[in-house]
DNA sequence: AGCACGCCGACT
DNA sequence: GTCGGCGTGCTC
């Protein structure tokens, strides 16, 4: 647009431009110009301040750099707010890679991957007009309460205005002051992260000789305190190198008064450092680990394996000693000078496996996972970047961390469904994003179950993966005996919640000062509360779903949506007061035991009882301790868990997993079982499992008694190639989500038959999901089964795009909700 | 995801 | 006649 004739000695410079990715599920990138000051500056992967819309502002990261400009007009970058890129162009190779596998955008991949201090979006702030004055005699009643506020306060947040009006919609009001040039907006993007400043004490420059501080020490005459605590500065100085002001008044006993006093005599002073978050154990390896010869085998041929083939798993039956044999592999990467990330289901970060590896490698190891604050995050998020932290013990999200040299990805209990992202996009499994990962980087990935996923076997049966069998437990102990207990001979008749025979079992496993776990997937105290009379089941107002009754809460919960309701007394069909239970939860057991064998201490661990942050930690503490006789859960007592003394595990339903209209029961049951028998006898002696079960014959359990993997994957295999399920097959789910139950129904077939024009009867559906609705929204579900041709399934995933984008261009569908779900669990 | 623009009902 | 409801269309 410039007019050159003014500049004809240079010819115009190339500019630049930039594709930043939004941190919101905006189906594309933006382009922004980049100003010719930072043109040189500015880099792929940090991040830059850009408006979108009208005023929105947003941290992005730069995707790209190109000097060709776009065909359509450009806005410029604002402001580059990282100096270096916090993440490396492979990392954003591999978000595109999630968000055209996984269907979704890359703001939905960045939201996720990025600790939350690092997504910044814009703040509208209202700003007073000096010039206006204090005459609001103009203004009519709310716009009197902002301007009040906003003369005393300067400056207000929208949030902040919706407070003082408690209205949700301010936008007229904050218009009309606008208008009446009482205020002006402002959108402001602030840094979120917060260095943490700790007071550090130091000696004024003045003492800095060695003549003058004597002479200072041989005069000093009165103020004995401020003495000391001169002294055990001297001390702490010699000793450790900088003193804090806190370590000092702790080590000398002096008060901060004290301190005072010898900064304003100016012999020392004080000031804000910024410290880090993440404490730091001593940097010593201590790697006296012991393995036995099938756990050096084993580790051989994981050597050796992974030399050939990238990704190999290792089926270390329950107790086998996994963990050991991780560590020593984690050393020899560690020692080659790459970094390693060694992945755990969230619920398995226990304290217990966290002093594990911090008894190994100490201080090298960083943990990542929700639990930790923001700030730490970003903390930990620089420090990987860097280098300087080498191993990362996290939960999935770990996998976002901008490794520098990663050489290994341990993923530990590799079949746990909860790997796999539910809710939000992206819906990712991080153990194939992890192999995929490591394909681009070039490291090694190394997959552990005790019961791998059928998926996982089924690839390194076929030598796409290696695989590496660790079938005996450390220390030669025997896999626990497994005993059915067949409910269907009871008096009861299938109904009951601990038999004769397993409460003989557990009566004489205390007796022996054992402990005991029962495990029950399902919480609360009743699956669901009935009419005596007439049968009426009391469901959720929200949700298709029979109210769960909590008698701890005396309420009934609704485990979909969360909310309680009070607990209904007369029957609202029938008038009458006869409610019947239905089933029984982990607190119902837990009433039954402290009830009937008082003498037992027992405690439960459910999502109920470990909503706190340490609940879990203390509560497996406790049971590690002895203070527990008798620990019933649900699948959270299955997860890493190894406890020495538990002699006696029972598994009060086995029925209750094995009726699930799912393909994947089977193997879920088996896991989930094989698992829990686990726990018992890990240290001295044979454990012993007893499961309840009205048919003791079901395959699955019979596999279970005998421990036989594969077996059980064999026979399981072959149905899945019968039926054409997964790993024969893949899967994507589409989910049609809105209010109205005739629109719903309406996009989830029009969606369909817009599939079906290209793929035909791999199309299913759609059809109403086992919860048909959710929060007050209806849903339908539609299944499309893809052959295993990576060609065709890129193809479909683009049709799936396309199909969707298509639907939507219609105005009656655009407020419907469509989630695909690729390779759902 | 926000958020502004635009077209129809309950008030001065 | 206006204020304000939320439908719909766009964001480099």
């Amino acid at each position: 647009m410039t007019n050159d004739l003014f500049h004809t000695e240079a010819p115009a410079t190339p500019s630049l431009f930039a594709e930043v990715i939004i941190p919101l599920a905006l189906p594309r990138t933006y382009t922004y110009a980049v100003p010719a000051a930072w043109t040189t500056q500015l880099q792929v992967g940090c991040r830059v301040e850009v408006v979108l819309g009208k005023t929105k502002r947003y941290a992005g990261i730069v995707k790209q750099l190109s000097n060709e400009a776009p065909p359509y007009p450009t806005k410029p970058i604002e402001n580059i707010l990282d100096d270096e890129p916090i993440l490396f162009p492979i990392q954003l190779k591999w978000w595109e890679w999630i968000s055209a596998y996984y269907l979704c955008t890359e703001g939905d991949v960045m939201a996720a991957a990025l600790p939350a201090h690092f997504k910044l979006s814009s703040e509208t702030q209202i700003i007073f007009n000096d010039a206006f004055g204090d005459d609001f005699s103009t203004l009519d009643n709310n716009e009197f309460l902002v301007a009040e506020a906003l003369l005393i306060r300067r400056q207000l947040s929208i949030t902040e205005v919706q407070q003082i009006l408690d209205l949700t919609h301010v936008y007229p009001v904050v218009k009309r002051l606008i208008d009446k040039q009482v205020c002006q907006v402002w959108e402001t993007l602030t840094e979120r992260y917060k260095a943490k400043l700790e007071t550090m004490v130091l000696l004024h420059p003045q003492y800095h000789t060695e003549e003058k501080l004597a002479e200072l020490l041989n005069e000093w005459s009165r103020a004995p305190k401020q003495l000391d605590i001169l002294l055990s500065y001297l001390h702490l100085a010699k000793t450790e190198g900088s003193v804090s002001q806190t370590n000092l008044l702790k080590k000398s006993g002096g008060t901060l008064a004290s301190l005072k006093g010898l900064v304003e005599k100016k012999i020392l002073l004080t000031e804000k450092r910024a410290v880090d978050r993440i404490s730091t154990l001593p940097l010593e390896l201590d790697l006296n680990i012991t393995l036995s010869a099938a756990q050096e085998r084993a580790l051989q041929q994981l050597q050796e394996q992974l030399r050939e083939k990238p990704v190999c798993l290792l089926h270390g039956v329950t107790g086998s000693g996994k963990t050991q044999l991780f560590i020593r592999l984690i050393e020899q990467y560690f020692t080659a000078g790459k970094q390693v990330l060694y992945l755990l289901p969230e619920i398995a970060l226990t304290a217990q496996m966290i002093r594990r590896l911090q008894a190994h490698f100490g201080g090298h190891i960083a943990i990542y996972h929700s639990k930790f604050s923001d700030n730490e995050r970003v903390e930990l998020w620089h420090k990987v970047r860097q280098g300087s932290v080498r191993i990362v013990l996290g939960a999935r999200s770990a996998l976002f961390l901008p490794f520098q040299d990663l050489g290994l990805i341990v993923v530990d209990e590799e079949h746990d469904s909860s790997f796999k992202q539910q809710e939000p996009a992206p819906r990712y499994h991080a153990r194939d994003a992890a192999i995929y990962y490591a394909r681009l980087t070039g490291a090694h990935v190394v997959l552990g179950s005790a019961t791998p996923s059928l998926e996982s076997y089924f690839h390194a049966k076929r030598g796409k993966y290696g695989l590496v069998s660790l079938l005996e437990r450390f220390g030669g102990i025997e896999l626990p005996e497994i005993e059915f207990i067949n409910t269907r001979h009871l008096p009861s008749r299938g109904k009951v919640m601990i038999s004769p025979r397993l409460r003989e079992g557990m009566e004489k496993a205390i007796a022996a000062k054992k402990q005991v776990i029962l495990f029950q997937n399902r919480r609360g105290y009743t699956s669901y509360l009935t009419c005596g009379t007439c049968g009426y089941i009391p469901q959720c107002t929200q949700c298709d779903v029979t109210l769960t009754f909590h008698k701890q809460s005396n309420k009934l919960q609704c485990h979909y949506c969360g909310t309680s309701y009070p607990k209904v007394v007369t029957c609202p069909a029938c008038g009458t007061v006869t409610w019947k239970d239905s089933n029984f939860g982990t607190e119902k057991i837990e009433e039954y035991l402290t009830k009937e064998l008082a003498d037992m201490r027992v405690a439960r661990m459910d999502v109920d009882t470990v909503r706190g942050k340490h609940a879990h930690d203390q509560l497996i503490r406790q049971f590690e301790q002895g203070r527990i006789d008798v620990l019933v859960g649900t699948q959270m007592v299955v997860k890493g868990l190894d406890f020495e003394q538990v002699s006696l595990v029972g598994i009060l339903d086995a029925d209750s997993m094995l009726h699930f209209a799912d393909f994947r029961v089977n193997e879920r049951a088996f896991q989930l079982m094989e698992q829990v028998s686990g726990r018992a006898g890990r240290k001295s002696a044979q454990g012993k499992v007893l499961i309840q079960t009205s048919y003791p014959q079901h395959p699955v359990l019979q596999w279970v008694k005998q421990h036989d993997f594969v077996s059980f994957f064999e026979q399981e295999i072959s149905n899945r190639q019968q039926y054409h399920y997964p790993p024969f097959t893949r899967i994507i789910h589409l989910l049609v989500r809105h209010k109205d139950r005739m629109l719903t129904e309406l996009a989830a077939e029009a969606l369909a038959d817009l599939l079906r024009k290209d793929l035909g009867d791999r199309v299913m559906g759609p059809s109403i999901p086992v919860i048909g609705r959710v929060r007050n929204q209806y849903r339908m579900e539609l299944q499309i089964k893809l052959p295993l041709d990576s060609q065709f399934i890129q193809q479909a995933k683009q049709l799936i795009r396309n199909a969707q984008a298509l639907l939507q261009a219609e105005a009656r569908f655009r407020p419907v909700v469509i989630i695909p779900d690729v390779d759902p669990v």
